[in-house]
Order: C-alpha cells, then structure tokens, then sequence
DNA sequence: TAGATTGTTAATCGATTAACAATC
DNA sequence: TAGATTGTTAATCGATTAACAATC
C-alpha cells in the first residue's frame, strides 16, 4: 500500500481503541477480536479493521489481536511512545480540570506548566504544576521542547495567545476558546467549544420535525405579500 | 425541498454561525454576506450557504443575509427559542467550570441543578446553583422537564449515571466520561472525552511521516523468517 | 441595467459498509 | 481439515466543492 491517505476519522478512532487496550490488558485479556472491539468501542468491527489496516497487519487471522502488541503499535501510530509536553494556557476552572485530569489519567502526556496572567495565581500549583505568568513562557517552551499547547483563555484572548505559542513554535493546539483562530498551514488547531457541543446536541434533544415545520409554515406567513390590510 | 436528510455535520456548524450573528449584532452589523461568514468562521460560503439551505432561504440575492433575522432563525431551527433547562452531574473541576461558564456565557440554556454524592459538595453552590444528591435528580428533572443532561462523572460511574438518567426521561447527554454509554435509541449521546481530542492532536504534533515510516521498517525486521542464526 | 450574491443542481471527494478471499 | 477472523477490494453512502441560473 503505497501512501494511502489516512482518514482523519480514523485518526480520532484510534485513541478509543488505546483506551479500551489499556483496560483489556488490566482485566489480563490478552486476545481480542474486531467483533469485541466494537463491542466495546461502539464501531463497527469492518471499521476498526480498516482503520489498522492504514497502519499494517497487526492481526491474527482466525485468532484476533494481540492486545499488548496492537496497544504497542497503536501508541507508536498516534506518537505516545515518548511522553509529550503540553502546556496549558489560563488556569480557570477548565484550565486546572484539564491540568488535574491529565496528571492523574493520562500517563502518556505531561503537562509541564499552566499560564495564566492573574497575579493571585501565579505561584501557586495545581497538582504539583506551577502556574506561571505568560512572560515565562517562551522559557519554559524552549526548555521542555513543547510542541502542543491546551488553550483555555477567554474569547477575546485567544488569537493573542495563538500568536503567543505559534511563535514560540508550537505546532498543535487543543483550543477551547469559542473563536476560530488564526494559525500558519503547520499549525494544528483542534477545537473542543464546549457550547457548540451542547447546543448541537439540543437539536437532538426536542422534537426536530416539529420544530422544523413551524418554521416552514412561518416562512409561508412571511411570504404573503405585503398589500395593505383590513385589521 | 420534500425532507431531504438533513447533514449532520451541518448541524454542528449552526451553533457557530449562531455565536458569530451574536458578535456581529452586538458590533451592529445588520447585513453579512456568505462570503464574510466564511471569513469569520473557516467554513467555505458554499457550505454556509447549503447548510442554511436545508431550512430555508434565508438571504436576499445581491445582498446577503440580515444578521437579526438569520439569528432568530437559526435560534429556531436549533430549538434555542425556548430556555433549555440542563443538569450537571460531577461537581468536580469540569462539571464547576461547565456549570460557570454556561451560566454566565450562554444565554440559551440554564443549568438548573449539579448533582453530585460527596457528602462535604452536598448544599455548596455554584454560581448560585445548588449541588444536590443524585436522589434528588428524579424530583428536579419532573419539576424543570428536564431533557438534556452533562455528565462528568468517572469513567467507572459513567453507565449507571447514565441508566439513572435515562430512567428519568433524559433524551440528550454530553457525556465527558472516557466511556461508551449504552442506551436506547431515542437517547442522543454526544461524547466529548477531551483525553481523546488531545491524544488525536498529538498525532499531528510530530513528524507523522517519519514516525509511520519507522513502524513499517519494525514490521519488516519482525517478519523475518525464524531460522537458526549464527551470531 | 449592471453588479452582486443567493439558492440549487451537478461533480467530486472521502468515509463507511458489504463482501469475500486469504490464512491462521 | 473445519471453523474463525483478518485484511483488502468493491459498492454505497454522505458530505464537500464547483458551477451557475435566479434574482435582488
């Protein structure tokens, strides 16, 4: 397979199917079929094989997967095999969530520093993690190589940040901020708004159909025409 | 246009045509055109255009669309017209920032109660709202009709929060807990495991290139047939 | 009328699903 | 060998992009 291009869907997949290994190799499952891993993942077993087929053979045929080895092949796929340092940018609730969950969950990153500009924060930790102010930042960057920054600053402040970390050369960016942001082609943004997640899901949430011919019929009312009328 | 299914990545992206008519409302900008939106949001005026299509025609040729009524019609279509009422389980770090940053930055939903069994959490607030046992849920939900539910729980909580909500009539659920939920198909589960959108980021974050090359290069050593070898 | 921009149809692209040969 | 499950190719589906007629 000569450079197949890897679809971007599979890429997202993929970490789901670490985490579910990960907790496989806990319970001492050391084989385990497609059929199980959408069982547990909620793909489809075709999907999951295609999306490791991008990626080599790691199967068994007629047996399954090795769970140590694909979890191995998958963490050198995605880049965790070496620890990555992160930084996060604003230390609000989000911020130290963020911070919190990674320290204690997520053996394959290391957050390295939270920044943020409020004096009554700076100095203190979160889990062991200094906050520090922004000037400090290119220092720290430099120092732990960061190439990925989680950016939890307000809206208004966000495209001076993005300006801050992309020219300190960071190259992917988890932002939460609700603003597009502005970045140079190698930059990676990833956005994670979280009101546009649960607004999204509102439209789920309440009769659709009914709601959408309502305003099919407004539309009709709008559109008679605009004579003089008799009240 | 008899029902055409309605895209639901199109869905995704109303919520942040919504969030840029807000800003430009708020800068009394009446008019924008397809091409200005593009600007503002990073998605292509073609696909802003189709996506509005779905529901309507909502513009005026030649001109572009009035910034009021597109807002009020997309607040229609999404269902935002009516205050939606939600509840938070998880008091932690995420369900706290959640609960602040809805309350004081999005006017179209209302936390009504977190939910939470820590016993020291219990009758704190949050922004004015009160966290509350999980046996007071099934109250809260009747008296608010409450339809859409955020959980923060851990992961080994995950499912039977989800049962207990379910249970009460819950349709819609953002669920932050790195786990699959199960549940009918009339409940709508958005999953938003922030671990997972960091780790798929870090893929982007290095050399991918090199990093796939290097494990096509293992696989071949790893197929090399097992005969005796001389050392 | 001329210029601009929408709304819609057609063409392309990418992702998912189905099917099955390969092979353990 | 028979049964099981992978890896891969082909068919389908859905989403995006391109193009342009409609119309303000």
């Amino acid at each position: 397979m000569p450079h197949q291009n890897i679809s971007k869907t599979a890429i997202k997949r993929l970490p789901v199917y670490l985490r579910i290994l990960d907790q496989l190799i806990r319970r001492d499952v050391t084989l385990i079929s497609s059929r199980e891993l959408s069982n547990e993942s909620g793909f489809t077993a075709e999907q999951i094989r295609k999306d490791l087929a991008y990626f080599g053979a790691f199967g068994t045929r007629g047996a399954g997967y090795d769970t140590a080895f694909l979890r191995d092949k998958i963490i050198k796929i995605i880049g965790l095999d070496v620890k990555t340092n992160v930084i996060v940018i604003g230390a609000g609730n989000l911020g130290t969530a963020l911070t919190r969950y990674n320290t204690a969950k997520n053996p394959y990153v290391r957050i390295v520093a939270v920044f943020d500009n409020a004096p009554d924060l700076i100095d203190q930790k979160i889990e062991e993690i200094n906050i520090m102010p922004l000037d400090k930042l290119s220092e720290v960057v430099k120092k732990h190589d960061v190439k990925v920054s989680i950016i939890t600053v307000p809206a208004d402040a966000a495209q001076q940040t993005t300006d801050l970390v992309v020219s300190n050369g960071i190259k992917a960016i988890l932002n939460f901020a609700p603003a597009k942001l502005n970045v140079p082609s190698d930059v990676h943004v990833h956005n994670a708004d979280l009101t546009i997640e649960l607004q999204s899901l509102i439209y789920y949430s309440s009769a659709e159909e009914e709601r959408l011919a309502r305003l099919k019929h407004e539309a009709k009312v709008k559109k008679t025409p605009k004579t003089f009328t008799i009240e």
